[in-house]
DNA sequence: TTGTACGCGTTATCAA
DNA sequence: TTGATAACGCGTACAA
């Protein structure tokens, strides 16, 4: 192993001094420049991680820790894990990886001996044991809307996806739609969202949950229909309800988009899967990790100078996809029943 | 932070008293112990991992290359990845995740400056720039079958899946099979494990390479008809085929498996989705990663003790489900042509 | 502009 | 059984 003390006896100067040509933290001669850099070129040279680590009093390393069963969202899970180790070598640091499965325990370990220098919990609730941990830490939760003091937060903005699809929908010149929820796991900001603007926009509609199942969509479907026989546009906030939805439709004779427009509330790789393909609203799943970096960044810089890091929480505008399953009311194949 | 200086000071003791106290590598009288553990207790403290690294020269963290897009296989990657930190954490490692964007620098980087102990490599193939950089490091590659000098690796056993294949169909009396082959990937092994098989078990069989598109599949199907009306099981490999296929048999009225069987080589999550569940063949995804751990920590424990490691080449066995699509010949709806 | 000296927290070695 | 002391490799305040 080449060292800085190696460097220096081969350029015939002090190890110090190789270490600020190294760092550039110090004005150096152009000639004493010149010899350090071709005797670390000559040697191979390159600075030892653990012993720079040691004097610098920081890692640079985050620790991510992540839900060691993710049923169903492995994609969404994988690009969190990809953005943030992308995002976190953009600011020079390298990301270690922690399954929850170690429980607390895992965090403890990490943030108690140095070993990174923050972390980045992607399945942390407010009130989580291993949340209390992480306040003597600096540390950012992903997928909390909450502000749990001590911590910065990212998420969704499930409150402006559902704001969109009522803004889509009432722009297409929509006037009344129904609304499926996941029964299962109700985001009630989203609803909350849609129902919002839709009030705004003078959009009437039904909100209806529904389980992941066809039967619970088609008794759902039905109902709609009965109550609300104008309904021209669905919005599906349950992934498991979109396919029998766009079944349903079929075969009671209606054609997407020009009986009925549907928008959901998935990634937009289910949308795309679908036929036809759907429009879509999705929160930009790698943003997340990437923001979660920039604000833990943030944070330890701001720790590193000795400052109190400022407590943020950042909520990502949603993305609307338009595709092949919404279309303007004028242009429907049959009169709009009012 | 508290230091093991601050321990011995407290306990009265020196400080490599303490350390000794805390590896267990050295008999420690009881009254000593007592006074440390106490020390230890009271000012809570806990090694520092960067001095410890330092000093051991160890850093106990591998670094796990994984490939930056993976269109379709999240899941697995998932698998492979969680598998891996767990086995680290059981081998007392941490795992530091390199996305392969960073090409054969992050790898240098990582290896070159003793970050990580060893590494663990997704998506390298022999003659890849990075494989080559790892000779100086203790690497293992996951999903090679070749045994690159310097390295380990491990794979699933493509061979033996198509084997498993031969075998399970000619277990149930079938004598006249279909492998229906990925044209765009095709794993020359596995078709070659199976024929070998299907010839030593007197199997009669056609061998057709297939898009993963509908239309492919049902050009594919209609000559496999015309050619072999005889068949009785088809052996699938590619994934993109299994919907069509099934569909295909439905809409030429063979119900499955009563008129046909089927056995598809993929993952267990697609297997189970489809209406009838499939019999299917698929390597073990956790394994491979638990695997390349033990792999990489056996060669590690080797070079620490000055000895040299041994290039290790596993193979792993695939497995069996069987499932609702497979069934006896005997108990076919239709008389076997012949 | 450059060099000296010390600290970081742990472990190994040698001495007691 | 225990204790001093010296690395480990690098960063940086301080001195020159």
């Amino acid at each position: 192993m080449v060292t800085l003390a190696d460097v220096a006896r081969r350029a015939g100067v002090s190890s110090s001094t190789v270490s600020y040509v190294l760092s550039g933290k110090r004005t150096i001669s152009e000639e004493t420049r010149r010899r350090v850099e071709r005797a670390v070129a000559e040697l191979g040279y390159h600075p030892h991680a653990r012993a720079r680590a040691l004097a610098a009093r920081r890692s640079y390393i985050l620790a991510l820790v992540v839900p060691l069963r993710v049923g169903g969202y492995e994609p969404v899970m994988m690009e969190v894990v990809t953005s943030v180790t992308v995002a976190a070598r953009q600011y020079g640091y390298d990301v270690l990886l922690i399954t929850n499965d170690e429980g607390p325990e895992g965090l403890r370990r990490v943030a108690v001996s140095g070993l990174a220098d923050g972390v980045v919990l992607m399945d942390g609730a407010p009130g989580d044991e291993r949340v209390e941990l992480l306040r003597d830490t600096q540390a950012v939760l992903i997928g909390v809307s909450g502000d749990p003091r001590g911590l910065s937060c990212v998420d969704h903005d499930f409150a402006a996806a559902g704001a969109v699809c009522a803004d889509h929908l009432a722009d297409l010149g929509h006037a009344e739609v129904a609304f499926i929820a996941d029964a299962a796991a109700p985001h009630d900001r989203t609803l909350a969202g849609f129902r919002d603007r839709a009030r705004e926009r003078g959009l009437r509609f039904v909100h209806r949950p529904c389980d992941r199942t066809y039967e619970s969509t088609a008794g759902t479907f039905t109902r709609i229909m009965a109550d609300r026989p104008g309904t021209t546009a669905f919005v599906v906030q349950n992934e498991g309800a979109i396919g029998p939805l766009l079944g349903l439709l079929r075969t009671s004779g209606r054609t997407v988009p020009e009986d009925a427009s549907v928008v959901a509330l998935c990634p937009d790789r289910v949308a795309g899967r679908h036929t036809p393909r759907l429009t879509s609203v999705a929160g930009p799943t790698a943003d997340l990790g990437r923001v979660a970096v920039e604000l833990l960044v943030r944070r330890l810089t701001a720790a590193a100078r000795g400052e109190e890091p400022v407590d943020e929480l950042v909520l990502l505008d949603p993305v609307l996809t338009v595709r092949e399953s919404t279309g303007p009311v004028d242009g429907m194949r049959f009169a709009v029943q009012t």
